[in-house]
RNA sequence: GCCCGAGUAGUGUAGUGGCCGAUCAUGUAGCCCUGUCGAGGCUACGACCCGGGUUCAAAUCCCGGCUCGGGCGCCA
């Protein structure tokens, strides 16, 4: 590389620059040999720009230099821009030195530049390769936007940032299976949820705070839309009801998807996705409407049971957009969940929908200690394996509420991706634990 | 974890007892070609997941294993 810096990306050259000399750096996408004239596609971050050589304009030297390249080496190229309508793009740039800088290997394990699809598990292998197509690349953009928009909203919003121990000595909340580590000579697990440590920091007068970090399932479910290793986002805050949290949750997602659709308009076309703002308020249904739909579309569900996944799927067609679903019953949601003053049977607990998958979830939080204890007893739990927790409710806990948002579920509703781990860049489920 | 399906060149596929010394595309290598843009033309290269079994004969049928995919369950 020597001294040579990029002088411009691709997609930065303009009518500007012609006659300029530029230097460009990339991978090469594409050589075509036309005998007389040879074009080489250098692609980079930001597209693709095409180096033409005519065998009466550059020197043999670079001609064979050229012809020797193999696709995705990583060249450097410095020379003039020519504005030409024959050139994709309209520019072009007739190279004076070509640097290679890495040559690559042949054959690639899969093609880049082609059109025979790869599967997704091949793709995954070299996920390095994988994200040198641009409509790859495009879902992590768009991925970066929504986590900017997350932070933008909360900002603003006045939560503060925190993060909290991913090594837990206990089982947050039980439910879930923890993935047991070795610390020192202790057992420890990987968390599963900031559940409990966001909780606390109520009790500290930090009054709004978020998180946005991993979390660790150790379930074996295998699925188009779980993994073992994911991004949550999470808000607790303090002086709220469940009410307030939720207005939180569908402004921010409603903040997000403006934001995706203004700053992502390339990637989001070059994905196709289809992501269209949701209508404010979002529906609120009742756990009791939801099973309703469900039952009248011939999928049993019993009241106190979860909604299956063919139940959640009948009734996401039905609303055909985001929409909450609230008044659940209280013993199938987690200790924390407050129960409704009027009906303790149901909680202030909510789920936040897709169409086809839960988003999010959340709930106004006990805060009385006594009810607390009584709640994680009936559901199985000893008050005794909590102490750390429970002490934040023991000297001044106000009423709070928060949620938790799967990241990755929420990337992938805003790109109109129909498996999970197309929009996690090294994707930990139950079979694949490397890359 | 359960049920179902599938494993064929680097990649994606056709072939489901003999017609297969295995199809097509892409790729790779070489040659021709001065404006390609999914460049084109010609030539060559490259594969039946592994192990057992049935059969005169297995890519094809059976059994086991491994890997992958779909659905479900499980799931703050």
């Amino acid at each position: 590389m020597g001294e040579w810096r990029r002088s411009h990306y691709s997609g930065q050259l303009s009518s500007e620059n012609q006659d300029e000399e530029v230097t460009i750096a990339g991978w090469v996408h594409e050589i075509r040999d036309l005998g007389g004239v040879m074009f080489l596609v250098v692609r980079d971050r930001e597209g693709e720009i095409q180096i033409t050589l005519p065998d009466s304009k550059v020197s043999d030297n670079l001609s064979q230099k050229a012809s020797n390249l193999n696709k995705e080496s990583v060249v450097m190229v410095r020379g003039i821009v020519k504005e030409d309508e024959r050139a994709p793009g309209g520019f072009e740039i007739i190279p004076e030195q070509i640097k290679v800088l890495s040559q690559a290997k042949t054959p690639l394990p899969f093609e880049v530049s082609g059109n025979v699809n790869t599967d997704l598990s091949t793709r995954l292998n070299s996920r390095f390769l994988d994200l040198r197509r641009s409509e790859i690349a495009s879902i992590f953009k768009v991925r970066n936007t929504v986590l900017t928009k997350v932070r933008e909203f909360l900002e603003t919003d006045g939560f503060i940032e925190i993060n909290t121990p991913k090594m837990v000595a206990t089982a947050t909340e039980g439910g879930t299976d923890l993935f047991p580590i070795s610390y020192f000579e202790r057992e420890a697990f990987l968390n599963q949820s900031p559940q409990l440590f966001k909780q606390m920091m109520m009790s500290s007068g930090l009054d709004k705070v978020y998180e946005i970090g991993p979390i660790f399932r150790a379930e074996e479910h295998d699925t188009h839309r779980h993994l073992n290793e994911s991004i949550s986002i999470d808000i607790e805050s303090a002086f709220a009801d469940h009410n307030d949290v939720m207005e939180i949750l569908e402004e921010m997602i409603a903040y997000i998807i403006e934001g995706v659709k203004k700053e992502c308009k390339k990637e989001l076309k070059e994905i196709d996705s289809k992501v269209e703002e949701p209508e404010l308020p979002l529906k609120r249904l009742r756990y009791e409407e939801a099973i309703e739909i469900a039952n009248q579309k011939d999928i049993d569900v019993l009241w106190g049971e979860d909604l299956s996944t063919p139940a959640e799927k009948a009734i996401g067609e039905e609303i055909g957009d985001y929409y909450f679903i609230v008044d659940w019953p209280s013993e199938i949601k987690p200790f924390y969940a407050q129960p409704k003053d009027e009906n303790s049977d149901l909680s202030k607990a909510f789920d936040l929908m897709h169409p086809e998958f839960e988003i999010s979830s959340g709930a106004q939080r006990v805060h009385n200690i006594e009810l607390l204890k009584e709640r994680m007893i009936q559901q199985g739990l000893d008050p005794n394996d909590f102490d750390f927790y429970l002490d934040a409710f023991e000297y001044g806990m106000p009423p709070h509420a928060g949620w938790g948002l799967g990241a990755e579920r929420l990337i992938m509703a805003i790109t109109s991706q129909s498996n999970i781990r197309e929009v996690i860049l090294f994707p930990r489920d139950r079979k694949r634990l490397i890359p």
